[in-house]
RNA sequence: GGAGACGUCGCAUAGUCUGGUCUAGUGCGCCACCCUGCUAAGGUGGUAACGGGGCAACCCGUUCGCGGGUUCAAAUCCCGCCGUCUCCGCCA
């Protein structure tokens, strides 16, 4: 939710972020004429509520005939405060029904859709694969090779976009996620292994409710969403706290399975594991006074490039265009490594700074020095994840289908250097 | 799944039966000041969040797990839900 005196004070500026985004600016008009609307209709019921207790004193205290008086102007007047309070609470939610569907205000992201983002800038080597003599092979060929990874069992058992990782296949993404928790803790995170089914508060806290709402997996026997990422139950934890961050951020590091409907990208990826319905993910979730937001941003995608320099992949940095940034997220890092199979860059990282959005929706707040509070910001980033697998395989090849395993991944595997293909 | 108990201000508790004097008391913790060679002890005062109004001092409202209801009036009565604990049953 954004700020609402952002919104009272300076709507220009939400204007603006709603036309960078390609959404509906006259959406911050009709939140204001509703506040206006609610202030006033909360106004009148305050008065007529003070009122009512006052007289309430005095009937407590009369008796006789007087009582009987009173009571019949208090009967009167408990009417009109009855209509009075709905009419307020009416006004709140229109209010918050406005609120809850402006995205977060966009922070130095391009403007413009998927396609408009800026390139930061490029990190290690693109391999030439003419030049070494031979054509690379696909991450799926490779790794059926390898009795990895499993689509068609995975297909019979769960359906589309399901697998199994396999023997060297479940080792390899063990030892990822392995090296990215183990990352994270010597950076200090607190790792966490997170609930994946959260109640509808905590999703739509983190504003995954709003226009990809799609996307997310609802059980409806016990209204309980299957999360996208640990980032949902991270931001959920310090919910209605006020927490102490006087000693700098909080961060954490959440280990979860994620799962996606992927609805709407039919005939996307479909082959493989690039993009499936249910995977694994280390994430970093942090909760940071807001004038460090940025700051640590530029901290959290440094997490996230030296894990990438771990398993030395070539990348490029991206900012991603404000059309393309999620409800909660005033900016958006990726980064994305080069798959040589499609001769594109494949997003393996994201990091969004969603400033005060998520936490003024989930109540986390700060006391500061003044003894006042306020909402935190909160950010969060990509450690690890089964796609990986993917680029690790395609980048890493060599000419007999083998498997170069990088070194910082070797002591996950017991040393192993090379991921031999099964006869 | 069955039976019972409980959910109150940071923590612990009183208040609920018998609705109004609850503007939610008390203890602990915390903060400020006082006292005292230092420390401990003692004294005085202050100690929730959110919203609205005001330059401000301050005023008003909401919140006693959550949501409904009864009533002129609800921490207190009624209904539903959630959570915690104890016992029993069942299953990994």
């Amino acid at each position: 939710m954004i700020d609402l005196r952002l919104l009272r004070d300076n709507p220009d500026v939400v204007r603006a972020s709603q036309q960078a985004r390609g959404d509906d600016p006259a959406l911050v008009d009709a939140a204001l004429d509703a506040d206006a609307r609610r202030r006033s209709s909360l106004t009148d019921y305050e008065t007529l509520r003070a009122e009512q207790k006052a007289l309430g004193k005095q009937v407590a205290q009369a008796s006789g005939d007087e009582k009987a008086e009173l009571l019949t102007r208090t009967k009167h007047l408990a009417e009109q405060v009855k209509a009075r309070q709905s009419d307020a609470a009416q006004a709140e939610r229109e209010v918050d029904g406005l609120l809850y569907r402006i995205p977060n205000v966009v922070d130095g992201a391009p403007a413009g859709g998927e396609e408009d983002f800026e390139v930061l800038r490029h990190e290690g080597t693109i391999r030439d694969f003419a030049a070494e003599g031979f054509a690379p092979r696909d991450h799926l060929e490779l790794g059926e090779g390898l009795r990895a990874i499993d689509m068609a069992r995975g297909a019979k058992v769960s359906g589309a976009r399901f697998y199994f990782l396999t023997g060297i296949g479940a080792r390899l993404e063990l030892a990822l996620l392995n090296a990215a928790m183990d990352q994270a803790v010597a950076a200090g995170f607190t790792p966490m292994i997170t609930p994946t089914l959260v109640k509808p508060d905590t999703m739509r806290g983190t504003g995954f409710l709003g226009s990809h709402a799609d996307e997310v997996y609802h059980l409806e026997k016990d209204d309980q969403y299957l999360v996208g990422t640990s980032e949902v139950a991270l931001a959920g934890y310090h919910a209605d706290e006020i927490i102490d961050l006087s000693d700098g951020p909080r961060r954490y590091a959440g280990w979860s399975a994620c799962y996606r409907r992927e609805a709407g990208s039919h005939g996307k990826d479909v082959r493989g594991i690039i993009r499936v319905h249910q995977f694994h993910k280390v994430e970093m979730f942090s909760y940071c006074p807001p004038e460090e937001a940025a700051a640590e941003h530029q901290r959290l995608l440094a997490w996230e490039e030296a894990m990438l320099a771990k398993v030395e992949l070539p990348y490029r940095v991206i900012d991603t265009a404000a059309g393309d940034l999620g409800t909660s997220a005033a900016r958006k890092f990726d980064c994305e490594a080069w798959l040589p199979t499609q001769e594109r860059f494949l997003e393996l990282t994201s990091t969004s700074n969603c400033t005060t959005f998520q936490a003024r929706r989930l109540a986390v707040r700060e006391r500061t020095a003044d003894g006042t509070t306020r909402p935190v910001a909160t950010l969060n980033g990509t450690l690890g994840t089964t796609r990986w697998i993917v680029a690790i395989l395609e980048n890493h090849q060599q000419a007999d289908s083998s498997v170069r395993v990088p070194e910082g991944l070797r002591p996950y595997l017991g040393g192993l250097e090379v991921l031999e293909p099964v006869a």
